[in-house]
DNA sequence: ATTTTCAAT
């Protein structure tokens, strides 16, 4: 497959504005759009293998038909032995406007489990159904920390990394919207303040080991 | 401001 010459949509210019606006209440926000770059890593030599952006369609949400597309994009993403994993390696970096749900997290753990030569980076516009403490939704997103999955909340700099990449800008530079820093902070803090209580899902003893009490 | 969320109608 020649990508070189792969024609990319990108996406228009309100609608990433629309969909990634990382505001309180993110009212009618009935679509998720992810955006991607996958990375291939083949001995030393790193290189962009492709991108693009996909959204949620008929009822399936949006991770899941990413890992189809990555499915028939990389063939020889399973199956390959240990001496092929060290010389061939996927890293892939994708851009969401809400974190995944649990079932999503779910599904993208096991399909880690079975890939141990991709390594993922996650980041997340909004936060999808966080606000309560015991919500299934956070105990997904550690459940995907345990997998390690590095999950970061989106920063000026990754919007204009996007808006740069994935977004029909027509020369026009991004503009932040306001609130974008102070949404990003509060989100990061709860993100910290989720991944905090990884240490409740594990092992008291390794709990205790790690912090010198046993 | 206590309001929304990968729809359903």
């Amino acid at each position: 497959m020649d990508l070189t010459n792969k024609i990319k949509k990108k996406i228009l210019l309100d609608k990433f504005i629309y969909h990634y606006k990382n505001m309180r209440w993110a009212k009618g926000r009935h679509e998720t759009y992810l955006c991607f770059v996958v990375k291939r890593r083949v001995g030393p030599d790193s290189l962009s293998f492709d991108f693009g952006h996909l959204r949620n369609r008929n009822g399936c949400h949006v991770e899941i038909l990413f890992l189809r597309y990555l499915g028939a994009l990389c063939p020889g993403l399973w199956g390959l032995d240990a001496d092929e994993r060290r010389r061939l390696s996927y890293s892939i970096t994708w851009f969401c406007s809400w974190s995944p749900c649990i079932n999503c997290s779910i599904k993208l753990t096991q399909f880690l489990t079975k890939t141990p030569n991709l390594r993922l980076r996650i980041f997340v516009s909004r936060l999808y159904f966080c606000d309560l403490e015991e919500s299934r939704e956070r105990e997904g997103l550690r459940m995907l920390k345990r997998a390690g999955v590095h999950i970061t909340v989106m920063k000026y700099k990754d919007y204009f990394y996007c808006w740069q990449t994935f977004v029909a800008r027509n020369q026009t530079n991004f503009k932040a919207w306001e609130g974008l820093h102070q949404n990003s902070v509060r989100l990061t803090r709860k993100l910290t303040h989720i991944s905090l209580l990884l240490l409740h899902s594990v092992d008291l003893r390794d709990a205790f080991r790690l912090l010198g009490l046993l």
